[in-house]
Formats: C-alpha cells, sequence, structure tokens
RNA sequence: CGGGGCAUAGCGCAGUUUGGUAGCGCGCACGGUUCGGGUCCGUGAGGUCUGCGGUUCAAAUCCGCAUGCCCCGACCA
C-alpha cells in the first residue's frame, strides 16, 4: 500500500498538517497566517458550538454579539492586559479613505469592549449577575501559526459574566470550567486535566486563570479551554459599579471564559492515527458512512435500492451518508472514509441483501477485526450501542495514553527525562523566575497546577523548599 | 525578528550544475473495464516556469532586486 499519509511516529507535526488538509478541515488561505475552515471542518466546529452552547443556556447564559472594533484607548485602560496582547493586535488606522481620529484594534478578547458595556448596563444589585456569551472571531497577530492550533484569525465562544460578590465570580469562573471539562470528556472524548494556571502562564488581567490542559499522541499538551476571574481589575479600569442593598457603591467582579477553534486540533491529535482522523462519534460530522458494494449491473440496482433504503431508515437516528460515487471502488471508499475519521462504516453488497444483514466496521479498531456482520432488522439498537461503545473506548484509550505518559518525579534528571515523553507531575513551591529557569533549560512549562491534589507536603523539585501542591509540567503547543 | 528551505499544470515534483521547442506522477474530463481493503487500459484538457529588472541571437536555467510560503527558535487560545 502507498504512503498516504506520513506516519505519526516518524514526524507527528508532519502528520497534522498533512491530515487537516487531505481530510478536507481545513485549506491555507491567501493571507498568511490564518486559514479557510472546509465545509467538513466546519461541521465539526459546528457539532462543538452546539455541545457548548447548550451547556451555556442550561448554566443561565444568554448569546449576545460585541462589535469586531475596539478604540485603541479601550486596550489601555488595564495595565496588564494591554502589555499582554499589544504585541500581537491588528490595528485599523485609515476608514473610507481618510485616517482615523482614533485607530480601531480589531479585537484579540474583548474585555475591555464588555467593560465599557457593562459599565453602562450595571446600576444596581439586581442588575447582577450579568451572564452573557459570544461567538466571534477575533484577531492575533502571532508569529508561527498551525491550522487551527494558532491561526492569526480564530473562531471561539467568549463568556463574559460580571457578579455582586466575589465569592460568585469565583464560581462562575470554577462552573465554567466544569463546564468544558464535561465538554471536553464527554462529547470529545478527551480527558483533559483541569487546573490553575502559574502567574506566568495567566490571561492577562487575570487574578485567577484556570485550564484545561490535554495531553496531545506526541506528549505535548494543548491548552484547550480556559477560564479567568478577573477579579475587580476590567471593573475598576471601565467603572462598572452597582448599589448594593445598602445604597453604597461597590465594584462588580467579572470572569470570562473561552474555547476556540484550537479545539479541533485537540480532536485530531488526540484520537488520530496513521490512517487519518478518528473523530469522536458525539462530534462525528457523519457517524455512519454507507459503502455499497456491487459486481454487475443487475447487483448494482438491486444494492442501490437496499443502500437508499438503508439511508433512509438511518437518518431518522444518525448523521449518516451514502456514498454512491461511482468509478471509485469499495476499498477505496473505505480508506478515504477513514481517512475523514467516520467512526462507522456499513458495507452492503450482494451477500449481505440475500442474508438480511450488513457489516458494520469501526474506524477505532482497523482491519477486519473491527469488522462484524449484524442483522439488518436491528440497526436502531445496534448502530447507536456502537458508537456508545467506540467513544466510550477511544476516550478510554486516550486516557490509557495520558496516564502511561504522565510521570510523578522527585530529581531534576528524572524530571527532564519525564518530559521527554510527556507530562511530569512535582512538588512545586517556585517562583515565576524559577519557572521561567526551567523552561529555558528544558522548554517545558508549568501547565496546569491540578484541582485535584494528593494532599500532603512535598519537597519541591526546584528548590528543595517544602511545597503543598504538585503541578503538572511539559511541552506545551 | 534570527537561522534554514522552497517557489515550474489543481496537487507532488523533475528540468536549473553545462542557456536552445516545458516534462513526469497523481488528480481532472470522456469512453471502456473493474468494484467484499487505495482497479486496469485508452483518449484528452490544462503552464505569462512568483514578480520586476539585467546579460544574451536565445533565459525556467546566468546575475541583481523584490515578494510570498513552509520548517526550526523567542511570544501566544
Amino acid at each position: 500500500m502507498a504512503e498516504f499519509l506520513t506516519p505519526q511516529h516518524e514526524d507527528f507535526s508532519k502528520w497534522y498538517t498533512e491530515i487537516v488538509q487531505k481530510a478536507d478541515l481545513a485549506d491555507y488561505s491567501p493571507v498568511r497566517g490564518c486559514m479557510v475552515i472546509k465545509p467538513y471542518g466546519y461541521t465539526l466546529w459546528e457539532r462543538i458550538h452546539e455541545e457548548l452552547d447548550r451547556r451555556f443556556k442550561d448554566t443561565g447564559h444568554v448569546n449576545a454579539y460585541f462589535p469586531l472594533f475596539i478604540p485603541e484607548s479601550f486596550l489601555h485602560k488595564e495595565a496588564e492586559h494591554v502589555e499582554g496582547f499589544s504585541p500581537e493586535l491588528a490595528v485599523v488606522t485609515i476608514g473610507g479613505g481618510n485616517q482615523l481620529e482614533e485607530p480601531l484594534v480589531v479585537r484579540p478578547t474583548s474585555e475591555t469592549i464588555i467593560g465599557h458595556m457593562y459599565a453602562k448596563w450595571v446600576q444596581s444589585y439586581r442588575d447582577l449577575p450579568l451572564l452573557i456569551n459570544q461567538w466571534a472571531n477575533v484577531v492575533r497577530w502571532e508569529m508561527r501559526t498551525r491550522l487551527f492550533l494558532r491561526t492569526t484569525e480564530f473562531l471561539w465562544q467568549e463568556g463574559h459574566t460580571a457578579h455582586a460578590t466575589r465569592q460568585e465570580a469565583i464560581d462562575e469562573t470554577l462552573q465554567m470550567l466544569n463546564v468544558y471539562t464535561d465538554f471536553a470528556v464527554n462529547e470529545a472524548a478527551i480527558p483533559v486535566i483541569p487546573g490553575r494556571k502559574s502567574e506566568s502562564e495567566k490571561f492577562a488581567g487575570a487574578v485567577t486563570s484556570y485550564t484545561i490542559e490535554a495531553m496531545m499522541k506526541d506528549g505535548k499538551a494543548l491548552q484547550s479551554g480556559t477560564s479567568h476571574f478577573l477579579g475587580q481589575n476590567f471593573a475598576k479600569a471601565f467603572d462598572i459599579k452597582f448599589l448594593d442593598e445598602n445604597n453604597e457603591q461597590q465594584f462588580a467582579w467579572t470572569t470570562s471564559w473561552g474555547v476556540s477553534t484550537r479545539m479541533v486540533g485537540a480532536v485530531v491529535m488526540t484520537h488520530g492515527d496513521d490512517q487519518g482522523l478518528v473523530l469522536p462519534p458525539r462530534l462525528a460530522p457523519i457517524q455512519v458512512v454507507i459503502v455499497p458494494i456491487w459486481r454487475k449491473d443487475d447487483q448494482r440496482t438491486e444494492v442501490m435500492e437496499a443502500a437508499n433504503k438503508l439511508y433512509a431508515r438511518l437518518k431518522g437516528f444518525v448523521r449518516v451518508k451514502l456514498d454512491d460515487r461511482e468509478g471509485v471502488s469499495p476499498g477505496w471508499k473505505y480508506n478515504d472514509w477513514e481517512m475523514r475519521g467516520v467512526p462507522l462504516r456499513i458495507e452492503l453488497g450482494p451477500r449481505d441483501i440475500e442474508k438480511q444483514s450488513v457489516m458494520l466496521a469501526r474506524r477505532d479498531i482497523p482491519g477486519r477485526e473491527g469488522k462484524t456482520i449484524v442483522p439488518m432488522a436491528n440497526l436502531e439498537e445496534t448502530i447507536p450501542e456502537m458508537l456508545a461503545t467506540i467513544q466510550a473506548s477511544i476516550l478510554q484509550k486516550a486516557q490509557d495514553y495520558r496516564d502511561a505518559n504522565i510521570q510523578d518525579v522527585t530529581t531534576y534528571a528524572e524530571f527532564k527525562a519525564a518530559i521527554e515523553q510527556g507530562f511530569a507531575r512535582v512538588w512545586w513551591a517556585g517562583s515565576r523566575e524559577d519557572e521561567a529557569r526551567i523552561k529555558d533549560e528544558t522548554k517545558a512549562t508549568i501547565r496546569c497546577i491540578p484541582l485535584e491534589q494528593p494532599g500532603g507536603k512535598g519537597r519541591c523539585i526546584y528548590t528543595g523548599q517544602e511545597a503543598t501542591e504538585v503541578a503538572i509540567f511539559g511541552k506545551a503547543y
């Protein structure tokens, strides 16, 4: 068999670039660092969008839309925020042929303009909490870009909430982290580690940042969603004030949280194999593909009739596609749909029709072992069951892989070895500077301080001081 | 921004060293053959060789400048 795809073990990075394009997820655009999300990739994003949006609504949030352009001065109102984002801003200076009085930045994120609006909208504690999300594009002028993982323009959702009390805002921040974790595990089948960001890794302007960190198949970490407790930083910068029950002026407490099209990259790099994508059934644009098989013309009529009937039947309860392309062999189609990561394939030929059965092939188990013959009568039960099995199975596989590549280490030598293949979990009491030195020496950073802690005390891996928490280090995307 | 590589048909490349009618594979179109794991045969369409300037009888090829993209490093969802 010819090589259609660079094997993962040979060059994971190349594998990724190739599969994203070959599976029709995205293509490069004429503008450097930007991508075109193709229909198949966009449908996957739509599935992510739907599942997240459902969870946001369930937790009391509503959607709105804020403008793409932000007055440049807004960015300057929060000191850390401007420092963090200045290097990567795209700025519009000309409009309608005239130099603008004040340049407009293309939003890199919307805390500032939303802060400005919230200040207008919030007068009383009765106006709180404000629980708004927006689905939008944002622009960050990145040095190096990669399809889905880091592009100049990307799609995301950003939730922005304002609360009357500190505790309520903290609860919101953690609630949304839980929502992300739930989504990642139960929809994307990605076993993420929820945790807190270190000082140097936190969002520009946040008091505390939380993250869900995932391990990709090359052992590197991908930050797949973030939730920030912003304290009163933005409230003070934008004057979001309200009168409380005692008729006293208070600053609001705000949060923000986001998941981006990077999630698509996470799905690709968590489950994909040398055959191509492996999509979790719950997110897959196509869950089942029917490949008809015939030899002679009379068989063709018979098979296509049966295939069309089957398609009409399945359409009611799964996302199904009938591959009726002519001129390509069934074997070619198998490979083609495997590359696109379709979880389940139905092979339907004369032999099956005769026996009133179909051949079911699982994407997550390659070759003959993944094939079973099932009676056509039970497909309403068999297919959803099989999809659920696949979903559970790829989650388990990803979790086993991750667990096998997280090591608890106590010496710096072990640490260095551990981060060559995955994550290192260590006792940590170091400073921002210690973290920077480790990054220089090993390229690894604190991915997160997991919410789930072992308790007790230990010796800090770097400083040798007494430490009360463990941190997870890894090389990051 | 530093280092490296590349730019020739939709895609992947050869041709550039040594200047002389622009080629191969895949894909695409048409016809036939095939179809239970990437069929086979035939016919055909498709190129201002990234751009600008120079050398020359003659430039994809030599020289200069520019631009774009990819990979590796510092910043980042």
